[in-house]
DNA sequence: CTTTTCCTGCTTGTATGCAAGATTTACATA
DNA sequence: TATGTAAATCTTGCATACAAGCAGGAAAAG
C-alpha cells in the first residue's frame, strides 16, 4: 500500500491503488478524486492520472461530471438492484459449470473461512467487508477464468460501494453462514446446490440493504438533524452527496 | 458510418466506432490502429484518441504494443478458449434465471432468427457473422441488465475476432439450428433447458474453430510454401495482419 | 556477397499550456 | 439582514510540444 509508485508503470499503479482502495472499504462512495491532487499525490502529471480515470469509468468505479470533477460511484438502489443481479448470473454460471474442486482450492476456500471468522471475532468491520467480497473473487480464481475473475473484481468493487451506502447493519453472521453452505455444498461436489445457495445468499445480502434509505440524497442531513421525513423544503444546493 | 464524428461526443465516438467495425467484422484482428489516423479521420487530437483506445483496452478490444502501436487484439488458442468459457458461464446462467418471455420479446427473437435465415439465404457471409452474435447479446438485452448487456457486447466483440482467426469454414446453418432450438425453449417457457442448449451451442461453435490453425503464426505461411510443421526456425516477428 | 553499424523516420509516452465551464466568495444594494 | 450579481478561483477538456524507443534501410566493413 506504500511503494505503490515505483516509477514504473504508474498508470497501472493508480489504477489498481483506487480499485483496491475500494475494494478494501477505505474510499468511500460519492469519494471527490481530484486529477491533480492524485498527480502530485503520485508525482506524475495529470495526464497519466486521466487515462487511469477513463479505464476506471469504463470499469464502473469513477464517474466524471463534466467541468466539475471526478467521483467515486454512487449507485442508485436500481443499479445496486442491477449488480445483485449480474452477480446472481455470473456466480450461479460458475458454480454450477464447476467440474470440481482441488485439495489446493479446498484449502484456500476453508483458509479464507477461517479469515472470516476470525475478523469477526475481532469486530473488524471494514476488514470483513473486505473478505466478505473476496470469497466471492475467490471462488472465480478457483473456476480459473481470468476474464471472469476481472468481471467479478470489478462487480464485488461496486458492491462494496453498494453496502457502504445501503447497508444499515451489518449481518456479518448470516453472510458468513451462506459462504460456509456455499462451501460445504463444494466440498460434496455438489455444484447445482453450490449455485442455488449463492444465489439465496446474494437475495439475503440484497434483502439486508435498505434501499430506500439514499433515495433521498439529504436522508443523512435530515436524519442527524431529526427532522420529519415528509417536510423537503427546496434548499437549493446539494447536500454531499454527488449524483449524476 | 460516416457522420460519426458529429462535433459532439467525440471521445465516444472513436471508440463506438471501432466497437461496431469489430462486431461488424469489419475490422479484422491485428489491425493496426494509429493514433494520427484515427486523430485526423476523426478531426481531433491525438488525446482523445489515446482515451479512447485506453478504454477500448480495458474493454479487451484493443492491446498496446509500447512504442510500436496499438492493434486490435488477437487472441490466442487460450484466450479464445477463455472467452468461450467466460461466454457459457454468463449465457447459461443469464437464461436459467430468466423468469418468462414477454411477447415484445418473443417477436424481437423472432425477427432476429429471420434475419438470420435472410443472410444465409443470400449467402452473405459477413452479415452472418455479426447476427450470430448479435443474437446473444439479444438475450441479454431481454433479460433486461444493462451490466450484463455491456459484458456480452464485448465478449461478443471478441468472439467475432476469434472467428476471424480460427474459424476455417462457417457452420452458419448449424448455428441458426442452435438458435432456433434457444428461442424454441424459451418459447416454451423451459429456461432451463435453454440455458443447457446454450452451452451445447457454444460448445458446438468452439469445437468449429480449428484452435491449432493459429497457434504458430508462421502456419499459413508455412502452409502456402507447404513446408513440414516441426521445422520451426527462430524467426522472430509477427505475422502482421497490418492494415492502413 | 554477407554482415554489421548507424542513421532517419515513425510510433507512442508524458508533460504542459491554455480555454471553458462550474462553484464559491465578495460585495453592492435594497 | 437578506439577496442578487460579479469576480475570482477552482475544476476538467483538449491540443500541442517534446522526449524516447523501435524499425527499416543505407552505407560501410569484412
Amino acid at each position: 500500500m506504500q511503494d505503490l509508485h515505483t516509477e514504473q508503470n504508474r498508470q497501472a499503479n493508480i489504477e489498481e491503488a483506487i480499485v483496491s482502495g475500494v475494494l478494501s472499504a477505505r474510499i468511500r462512495p460519492g469519494t471527490r478524486l481530484s486529477e491533480n491532487q492524485l498527480a502530485t499525490l503520485f508525482g506524475v502529471s495529470r495526464t497519466l492520472v486521466r487515462e487511469a480515470m477513463m479505464r476506471l469509468e469504463t470499469r464502473g468505479i469513477v464517474q466524471v461530471s463534466p467541468r466539475r470533477g471526478w467521483f467515486v460511484v454512487e449507485p442508485s438502489a436500481e443499479e445496486a438492484m442491477t449488480v445483485y443481479a449480474a452477480r446472481r448470473v455470473i456466480e450461479s454460471g460458475l458454480l454450477r459449470g464447476m467440474r470440481g474442486l482441488t485439495d489446493e482450492g479446498r484449502k484456500v476456500l476453508a483458509a479464507h473461512l477461517d479469515e472470516e471468522k476470525a475478523a469477526m471475532a475481532a469486530g473488524d468491520r471494514r476488514r470483513l467487508t473486505c473478505l466478505m467480497g473476496d470469497f466471492h473473487i475467490r471462488i472465480a480464481e478457483l473456476h480459473g477464468n481470468p476474464i471472469l475473475v476481472e468481471i467479478m473484481r470489478d462487480l464485488t468493487a461496486r458492491t462494496i460501494l453498494i453496502s457502504m451506502l445501503y447497508q444499515s447493519e451489518f449481518h456479518a453472521a448470516q453472510s458468513h453462514r451462506g459462504h460456509c453452505r456455499i462451501f460445504a455444498a463444494m466440498a460434496k461436489g455438489d455444484f447445482v446446490r453450490a449455485a442455488e445457495l449463492s444465489i439465496e445468499h446474494l437475495d439475503e445480502v440484497e434483502t439486508g440493504l435498505d434501499l430506500t434509505a439514499r433515495a433521498d440524497p439529504l436522508s443523512d442531513l435530515r436524519l442527524s438533524l431529526s427532522l420529519p421525513a415528509d417536510t423537503a423544503p427546496k434548499t437549493s444546493r446539494r447536500s454531499g452527496a454527488r449524483k449524476t
